[in-house]
DNA sequence: ACCGGGTGCGACAAAACGCCGCACCACGCC
DNA sequence: GGCGTGGTGCGGCGTTTTGTCGCACCCGGT
C-alpha cells in the first residue's frame, strides 16, 4: 500500500470513525490508494504528504469546519476534486461548499459508488442535464420522509431515541418507521 | 424607464406571469429598473439590449430550461450576478446550475427581499458560514412534510386532487393535512 | 342542458401513532 | 463484582390519522 504507481490516491477526512473506514476500504477494493483523518489539520498535512487525486469531506468536523479545509485545500490546488458529504443536504451549504471549491456535494448516507459516480461525472466535463421538464419527478411524500429520517439518523450516528427526538415523533413510531419502509420506497 | 443612469437593472425570466409581474414590481418599489420575460430566447435577447446586474431565471421554463439560459448569459459575461429560482430544492439542480455560472440558487417561493438579500451578499465576498454545528437546527419531520407539500402544492397551482397523485397520498388526506396544519409549525 | 373535473365534507373501518412497561445489553463507575 | 445509566426491541392498548367510500356543489366547455 505504500507504492504510488499506477493508483489513485484518495484522501478522506471525516470524524466518523466508523464511516470512514468503510469509505476507506471500500475505495481500497476499487483499487484506489486511500488515507483517512478524523481531524482537519491532520488532513491538511496528510493531503500535502500523499497529494490525493480526490478528497473527501464531511462538512461538520470537530475543531475546523469542513469548509475550512474544503478552502484551504483548493487554495493550494485548485484543480483538485474535493467532495464534500454531509448529513444534511442543504443548499445553502451546498452553495457555500462549492464557492470554496468543492467540486461536488454529496447528502449521506453516501456510498463509495456514489461518490466515485460523481468523481467520474466531474472528471469528464459533461454536464447531465438534472429534472429540466419535471412534474412527473416530484418526490412522493414518503419518499421524502424517509430520507430525512435517514439523513437525521446519520447524524446521530444511528441513535434512534435522539434521532426521534429531533425528528420530534415517538422513539416507538420511528422504530416501525425503521422496520417497516427498508424493504423499499 | 429608459435612463439607465443611477438604477440598477434587473431582469426577471420566469413563465408564471403572476410570480414575475409581483417580482417585479417588488424590485421596482426598490428602486430598481426591471425587464420580465417568460420565454427563454427573449430572455437573451433582452439581457443583450438592458444589459442587466440581476439575472433571477426560473429552472423551469419552457422550451430551452432555465440552466440553458444561465449557461448562455454566463458564457456572455461571468461577472453576471445570476440567481436562480425553482419550486423544489433540489441539490442536484443546485450544483449543477451553479457550475453552469449561477451566482445562487433559491427555492420559491422566494420574495424579493429573499433575493436581494442573497444579491448582496454575492456582492460582497464575504462568505457566510452556514449552519456548522447544529444538530440542534435538525427540521422536525413534520416541517419538512409541510414544507414539501407547500413546494409541489404550489407547482399544481393549488391544485389539490393533482398535488395528492403526486404526493402519494389521499386527496382526503391532503385536504385533512391542509385544514390542520394552516396555523404554523 | 349536460358532463367532466375539482372541491368540501361526513362516515367508518383499517392502519399508524403516542405512550406505557418490561427485558436485555453495553458502558462507566464505585 | 455490583450498580446506575442509556440505548434497543417488542408487546399491548387507547387515540388519532389514513384510506376509501359517497354525495352535494361549482365552474368551464361542447
Amino acid at each position: 500500500m505504500t507504492e504510488t504507481v499506477g493508483k489513485s490516491v484518495v484522501l478522506v477526512v471525516d470524524d466518523d470513525d466508523a464511516f470512514r473506514s468503510r469509505l476507506c476500504r471500500a475505495f481500497r477494493d476499487r483499487g484506489w490508494e486511500t488515507h483517512g483523518s478524523a481531524d482537519g489539520s491532520a488532513a491538511l498535512r496528510l493531503a500535502e504528504e500523499c497529494g490525493p487525486e480526490l478528497v473527501i469531506v464531511d462538512l461538520r468536523l470537530p475543531g475546523m469546519g469542513g469548509l475550512d479545509i474544503v478552502k484551504e485545500l483548493s487554495d493550494r490546488d485548485p484543480s483538485l476534486c474535493i467532495i464534500m458529504l454531509t448529513g444534511y443536504g442543504s443548499i445553502a451549504t451546498a452553495l457555500t461548499a462549492t464557492k470554496l471549491g468543492a467540486a461536488h456535494y454529496l447528502s449521506k448516507p453516501a456510498d463509495a459508488d456514489q461518490i466515485l459516480e460523481a468523481y467520474r461525472r466531474i472528471s469528464s466535463p459533461v454536464v447531465a442535464a438534472p429534472a429540466a421538464g419535471d412534474t412527473a419527478t416530484v418526490p412522493s411524500l414518503a419518499r421524502v420522509e424517509w430520507e430525512h429520517i435517514q439523513r437525521v439518523l446519520a447524524d446521530c450516528d444511528g441513535n434512534i431515541s435522539q434521532a426521534a427526538k429531533l425528528l420530534g415523533l415517538h422513539r416507538r413510531s420511528l422504530q416501525r418507521k425503521l422496520s417497516k419502509y427498508p424493504p423499499r420506497v
